[in-house]
DNA sequence: CATGCAAACTAACGATTGTTAGTTTTTTAA
DNA sequence: TTAAAAAACTAACAATCGTTAGTTTGCATG
């Protein structure tokens, strides 16, 4: 069990405040005042209060990656890999549902990563579309209009971190499970 | 076709702005930039800035909430009831799609009116879910998880502010129909 | 006990925040 | 044409913002 530094600290209570409040709404001050310390000793451990939110964002978003394209290579069904997408933002939501706020509201505040975040979201969408499409042409999804699928399951995919935390006693393999059965067999013939 | 006050004009400009970055990081030169005036002439037409926040928020939180009595009061089975809380959804949204980033992401910073809003939202939940519910006693609906469900379908409808914007050939029925069988069809026998 | 470093501190900076007071300009109505 | 009302303006306020500089504290290692 690896001790967090307290530069990861910072970074987690940080990710609770923004939650809460937003980025923009959160003071150094704040933030200072959560940890114990004055708002000057905070940049003993960082960089910057941008550099806090790129830490936040675009770790989140790189383990969405290296998720979907463990999904990619695999040699599965498209209803296969639609499940394990379920399971991927089930897991990271459950990690990660403080970081996931800004992930969600607070991408636009990042300045020099704003472009590569950019880069990293399109590339996942257009990597679901894909396994839509195909899961239409080879006729194991119902339905043509993989545009609105996408953004429906997105949308609940992406609302986890909202709810996840408000239901304690659940386990994420349930959740999937549920989630699964509402997503997938609904679209599926 | 009513002319809009200049108290109106600013308050649909600043959703705008508001649903770019957010309330907390739109200031108000900013929004007097956008007006085409300084910061201190918006207030011979608004009295804060919270304010401006109110008018946005309270506003489509009370349509919803007329929406809802509406269907309630309606003598429907509650399939038909789910399709037309889809409706008014992806009518709300079209005409306030700003106001949604506002109603979505920022209404913790509402101030005085923060209990009434989340009472509506409460109220306006608790409705879907007995709707729901009731879906599942009186078999039209299939499942055993209506908390999930409400979830996922409100995950969805309240996204919706996202992504009409950016389907401008897209009509209201239309979108209304294909979501009502992705969400509604997916979860009925 | 002494040294060095990590991590806290105080104090302050220039910029920006929402807002007010008082004044001038523009539009409306008699 | 003139008076009143509406809507813009300039200037400034106290408060707060993120951040820097320089200093002190506490702990680990020699």
């Amino acid at each position: 069990m690896k001790q967090e530094t307290r530069k990861e600290e910072i970074v987690r209570v940080a990710a609770k405040l923004f939650k809460e409040k937003g980025y923009s709404a959160v003071s150094m001050r704040d933030l200072a005042s959560a940890m114990g310390m004055r708002a000057a000793s905070l940049y003993n451990h960082i960089n910057s209060k941008q550099d806090i939110l790129k830490e936040i964002i675009i770790s989140i978003a790189e383990l969405f990656t290296k998720g979907m394209n463990e999904i990619l290579a695999s040699d599965r069904s498209n209803i296969e890999k639609l499940k394990h997408i379920i399971e991927l933002h089930v897991t990271i939501s459950s990690q990660n549902a403080n970081g996931m706020a800004s992930l969600n509201n607070d991408w636009m505040h990042l300045e020099d990563q704003l472009v590569y975040y950019m880069e990293l979201r399109h590339n996942y969408e257009d990597n679901f579309r894909a396994i839509l499409k195909n899961g239409i042409e080879s006729n194991e999804i119902r339905g043509s209009k993989p545009e609105i699928m996408l953004f429906s399951m997105l949308s609940t995919l992406r609302s986890l971190y909202l709810w996840i935390p408000k239901k304690e006693d659940l386990n994420p393999k349930e959740l999937s499970a549920t989630l699964n059965e509402i997503l997938i067999n609904g679209i599926s013939k």
